[in-house]
DNA sequence: GATGAATGAGAGTTCATTCAT
DNA sequence: AATGAATGAACTCTCATTCAT
């Protein structure tokens, strides 16, 4: 099981060095050292640094699914779930630099990732979206959300936990998660509107 | 008589060739031949290719507020300028690769930009979300929105754009903008929960 | 007389620079500048930049020529003549950097000085050893001084001015120079034997 | 079974580039050629050219010192001694293109080479200076030189020393290095005036 | 004659990748 | 399997020189 270790232990130190540094900035030679192999042995498991990258990737957005699952359940209401989405997300990008979306964009114009990288890429925000659809389509049919185009407010709120990101980043990260999580959920869900107006 | 000012050539094919690229990835040489000029010009008008992003990055920043103002007035109610804010944004970030979002990264990330140049661009994005947020004390002051922290929210607000754009890119830039600026802002108006319910 | 004028200006400005930077980092541009001319206008008055500072170099070496000249005297005993041979050129030194010595260097193992210049160099040099040797030939002829390579002494007499040179920017150039000149002369005429002793 | 470490491969093909050619004029691409190892295998051992530079000439100055101090013995005469360290200088002159001398002015005057590196060079340069100095202290300790100052006598020594390499250089690099060391010891321990017309 | 904007050859340097050990 | 010394392609940037004005 040394091997396997291994891998994983690059995978790791790749995944701290591109969170703090862009794709082009990040240096082999301080992930091998990060992992505390060879320079040489990361090519024994990684075909290129786009490959490991690649699958970096990959199991960044495994890892990333599997905590946006954490505190989702059938039995919570669709508002707790979006609530609990939102949240684990801001927690997310505040732990890593909001490496998630940065990642996109880095795959998304990098000549060196070819057609079939961004394929594999899209597949796992594919999953993540219908994940979210899923729960949105589970409150409209629970009648706790009104009727609306599921899919595209998937894309919305999942654009605007990435924006959360962007926000939490120029403001120096310093904010309250429970209370900007809080907020967010409330906005999402009532609206901006002044009901009592209407 | 020069039909365009040099300085501006090549700062317009910065923009073209950062926008298609990260900053890293962008050659020089190939932003000299798209302004066609020579590849020492552009050191008479840029101290280094870190000025040169940064200036394109200001101009661009400056264009993005000025597309962003049109259409907004004082007379329109705070609801429709929210819409318009949405629509423009859309706009220029289906037109431009939704850059403004990426430049965010690319000088938050890259340590070839020291604090002195994040200070410039953060003091624009300020610019920006106080005119969101203008908007939005106007809504609460006429009674249009309910009472709210107008600075988070337009952190959110700003975010949601920037995350529309990630949504864009995803989705392969297809969809109709009048539409998804239609969504959005509704959803941001009234929510997603499902009135009658309550 | 404008034009005459004009390329003094500039070989001045030149020779400024050069003294202070070598000539691989002297950038013609700041010897423009120093010149109070525009860059193209040196290419009027010199072919290029190895021209220019050969130009330079020959108008420097007559200069220190006529400086070394200064004091010599058919009437003064050949003696005193080596004296002034020494003072004029520690004051020499002692002003310009020792520019003269570096030049031979310069010139001398730049590749971009061909043969021709190599020799118009050397010439110059020539007339001045030939200079010293004079003086050293009416001191042996006068019984001053005793029978001697008057050739070689005249090649060392030369080559210890320059280490003079050497030594006194190493030393950080704060000796006093009548008193080092005295030294000098006291060593190259009396010798450093003690005569008692023989 | 490396037949040479690399590093001295590398300092030696350095060396002998920048023995031809100056500092500005020698390419990193051509050492690397000489030394039989490509261009960035140079950076594995010296940050820079200037360290490689700057590597070097610490070097050569061991070397050089080493070889001044062949040849010297206690047991020989201060007046022998003088004739062996003018004897070895030249010979060492001769065989290097007078390198020892010209590197003074490359860290001298070039601005690449800071503070640190000068005094780096200087604390070399003064190690030489104390022995040629001893020597003379010896020689008036026992009565064969007459009394002086000794370390200025050092500096103009040295300086001289330096004086012969570029009188060489001029002269073609043609002269009998055992004919030139006997005249300018002589000329050094008996000066130049006759003696009997006193 | 005088200029300086424009140029591009050529330099130093970095770093992903290879391969002998 | 694991390594890291060695590599060279590719990059940014400088500056002598040209030439249209």
């Amino acid at each position: 099981m040394k091997l396997k270790n291994k891998k994983q232990l690059i995978l790791e130190a790749a995944f701290e060095v591109f969170s703090n540094k862009n794709y082009a900035n990040a240096r082999v030679e301080e992930i091998a050292e990060k992992a505390g192999v060879g320079k040489g042995t990361i090519y024994e498991y990684f075909q290129s640094k786009a490959h490991l990258f690649l699958e970096m990737h990959k199991w960044q957005m495994e890892e990333y699914l599997a905590r946006m699952e954490k505190g989702l359940s059938r039995e919570a209401s669709p508002s707790e779930n979006i609530y609990m989405l939102i949240k684990n997300h801001t927690l997310f990008t505040k732990k890593f630099n909001n490496i998630a979306g940065r990642l996109v964009d880095e795959v998304g114009f990098n000549t060196e990732f070819n057609k079939e990288h961004r394929q594999v890429m899209l597949n796992t925000y594919k999953r993540l979206l219908s994940r979210v659809k899923e729960i949105l389509d589970t409150g409209i049919l629970m009648g706790e959300f009104r009727h609306m185009d599921s899919q595209l407010v998937a894309d919305v709120l999942f654009g605007t936990m990435g924006g959360i990101s962007h926000a939490m980043i120029l403001s120096g990260n310093k904010q309250d998660v429970e209370e900007v999580s809080r907020t967010i959920t409330d906005l999402l869900l009532n609206g901006m509107l002044n009901k009592r107006s209407m």
